[in-house]
DNA sequence: ATCCAGGCGTTAT
DNA sequence: ATAACGCATGGA
């Protein structure tokens, strides 16, 4: 007999995505950090490019970016504005993300010669926020920080584990209290989610094809109604 | 045609 | 303190 309580449960959760669609390939777990090595700063332009952004239209621009070999805080500062929007302009947004990829150039040219940036410091970069500022710490520097998006949000409450006024602290900290300190799971679960939450667990959720219902973890059922 | 995407800052309640 | 709004492109 064994007892399923929330703690352990939201480690079934992750073990089960897991199992369902295997290793998700986001940015790398291993390499060096930044300035080192420039893979972490294309990261974090990546973080900003994505922001309320299909992976698919950040990576257009990233890759505009990449050809013009752009990605670096040095480049980015030097390049004129208009240059900046043209260039990202697949990713939407672009005026805001252009002047948040001069912003975050700035911050790592000023403040960071190896370590890592403090949670707080980058919070105060404008067009850093909580989700942005814990995916360059985690995806970019490996700090074992859980990312909470809208999709966490929303899966966790159909998973009954989430209070819909719950905050974005309030959701990380069940994540932190309820599962080992290590980078790479959090990497991975959060990419899970998202995958679940892009195919599955959708607005309009396909609870029939859930692999979490089929497990019995999650109760909630979504049924049309109409027509 | 409508809705949505790996949010954030500003402004109104 | 929390809610609503604008920002913008490309795919389903």
């Amino acid at each position: 007999m064994t007892f399923i309580t929330e703690k352990n449960k939201i480690y079934s959760i992750y073990t089960i995505l897991y199992n369902e669609y295997g290793p998700q390939g986001w940015w790398p777990v291993d390499g060096k950090y930044f300035p080192e090595n420039e893979k972490p700063f294309e990261i974090i332009v990546g973080a900003i490019l994505t922001q309320n952004t299909s992976w698919q239209n950040a990576d257009r621009a990233l890759y505009n970016l990449r050809q013009k070999k752009l990605i670096s805080p040095q480049k980015i500062i030097c390049t004129k504005i208009d240059v900046l929007r043209t260039l990202i302009k697949p990713s939407g947004y672009y005026k805001q993300k252009a002047a948040r990829l001069r912003a975050i150039s700035l911050f790592f040219l000023k403040h960071l010669k190896e370590e890592v940036p403090k949670r707080e410091d980058l919070l105060k970069v404008t067009g850093i926020g909580p989700e942005t500022a814990d995916s360059i710490l985690l995806y970019a520097f490996h700090t074992p920080v859980f990312v909470v998006d809208a999709y966490t949000k929303r899966m966790f409450i159909r998973l009954d584990l989430v209070e819909k006024d719950d905050t974005y602290t309030d959701i990380q900290n069940i994540f932190l209290n309820s599962l080992p300190c290590d980078h790479s799971l959090f990497n991975e679960y959060h990419a899970l989610i998202v995958k679940q939450g892009k195919e599955v667990c959708r607005k309009r959720p396909l609870c029939s094809i859930c692999i979490l219902r089929k497990k019995k973890v999650c109760s909630f059922n979504f049924f049309i109604t109409g027509k």
